[in-house]
DNA sequence: ACAAAAGTGTTACACTTACACCCATGT
DNA sequence: ACATGGGTGTAAGTGTAACACTTTTGT
């Protein structure tokens, strides 16, 4: 019930974390990517990939180096969700988890990679029962990643730099839990000009005999068209 | 460069503040709530409404708990930021700022009892610079506002009980930062449903001479829509 | 009667949705 | 030739945006 709004020292007691969300898509699925917990408390759960905070880092920061850890990589797209707070959530101690999630673009090396090191890859849907507040971080995280979609054409991070109208279709329904009328979605991805056809193609499966048309995403495009304000894509 | 995952007692070192950015509407204008900042660091300085979150307590607590000693009530509608983290944003140490923003119904008596506890409303395009990082606070807080009132009705918590249909045109538009043609406006917001006629009119101005119409906001209807699964009133 | 702000309709265009068949290719 | 998934067009309806004048009331 205070309403102080200077620090005592005693005030100086909480421990910070960060979590990361990440997201890949497969081809078929939507798929995030779970850390097993070493050491109690929670030896041997389910939780997200997670770090702490130390004292000087920004943790903008520390979520990067979970990234290029995890994938070599920092330069995914990455966004900021609300922060996890509840002052019971952590068994340790009062430890504040400011969480982002962020998209990355799978291949076979980062799929080999990680799991050597005890990751797995788990299809949103089935996402087993995490430690700590995790199952809610995720939860949080896919809303925000809906709402996203929505919005901008963040899907195609998400994508092989090349892909088939089929997938990116196949994405956008993972990603907001809905069916799309293959004419209609065509036509709208094809009208926002941000896709090129690269003149190549593949067979979508061995079953498959006529092969799919590869298109890649106008990256410079977008960026025009941003800055013109152009704002939006709606799915 | 950590990637620990448990906590050292020398981790628990980081203090927790909350901030609330509270909106509300003069009939012209979208003012918000300035504080003074009393002792050092900062003496004398512009800040947001703002207290220490102590061990035991929950954040959002906190902000209602602010709401409360500000306004008498806690049950406006709060909607959680993005937490505030940069390391050094607090001269005193490091703390991590949890903030809010909410929206609230003026009347005089509000106004009258915050200006004699030395808090000022100021109108978003105006406010001076504040201490602390509160500047972006208030940026990031107007933004998702923004966003906010373009999927819900949540501008007539800001309005009085009734108001006619210019002064919500106004809102919206103090809100969104565009004009709106009247007709066009009236024509969606109308459609809508979610307005009563109350029969009651009002002139606007004393060089007004035709009176303007009240409407209420139809809370029940709304509610009813909401759970049916409708989301969106897109202005 | 006049000043002031309130209130009101129509049209053109863009976008959305629903819907079913032919095409290209490999086996 | 046939099986498989790839690829295509149209029409009806709905929403959006641009536009200017009449009405009501107080002075």
């Amino acid at each position: 019930m205070s309403m102080r709004i200077d620090f005592d020292p005693s005030d100086f007691n909480v421990a910070l974390a960060t979590s990361v969300v990440v997201f890949g898509f497969d081809g078929h699925q939507l798929v995030t990517l779970l850390a097993t917990k070493v050491g109690e408390p929670y030896e041997g759960a389910h939780i997200l990939p997670s770090a702490v905070i130390q004292p000087a880092e920004a943790p903008e920061n520390v979520a990067k180096t979970i990234l290029r850890v995890l994938t070599g990589r920092e330069d995914w797209p990455l966004e900021q969700l609300n922060s996890f707070a509840n002052p019971y959530r952590n068994p340790s101690g009062r430890v504040v988890n400011i969480a982002y999630y962020c998209l990355v673009r799978l291949s076979d090396e980062l799929k080999a990679g990680l799991e050597a090191k005890g990751y797995v890859w788990v299809p949103v849907q089935k996402v087993p029962s995490m430690a700590y507040d995790h199952d809610e971080v995720l939860a949080y995280a896919r809303e925000r990643f809906k709402r996203r979609v929505k919005r901008r054409p963040v899907g195609f991070t998400l994508l092989p730099r090349e892909f088939t109208l089929n997938e990116i279709q196949r994405l956008y329904e993972c990603a907001l839990g809905k069916k799309f009328d293959k004419r209609n979605f065509r036509r709208k991805v094809l009208k926002s000009q941000l896709l090129i056809e690269t003149g190549n193609s593949v067979r979508s499966s061995a079953k498959a005999k006529r092969p799919s048309r590869l298109y890649m995403f106008d990256e410079k495009k977008y960026q025009t068209l941003t800055l013109k304000g152009y704002d939006i894509v709606y799915f």
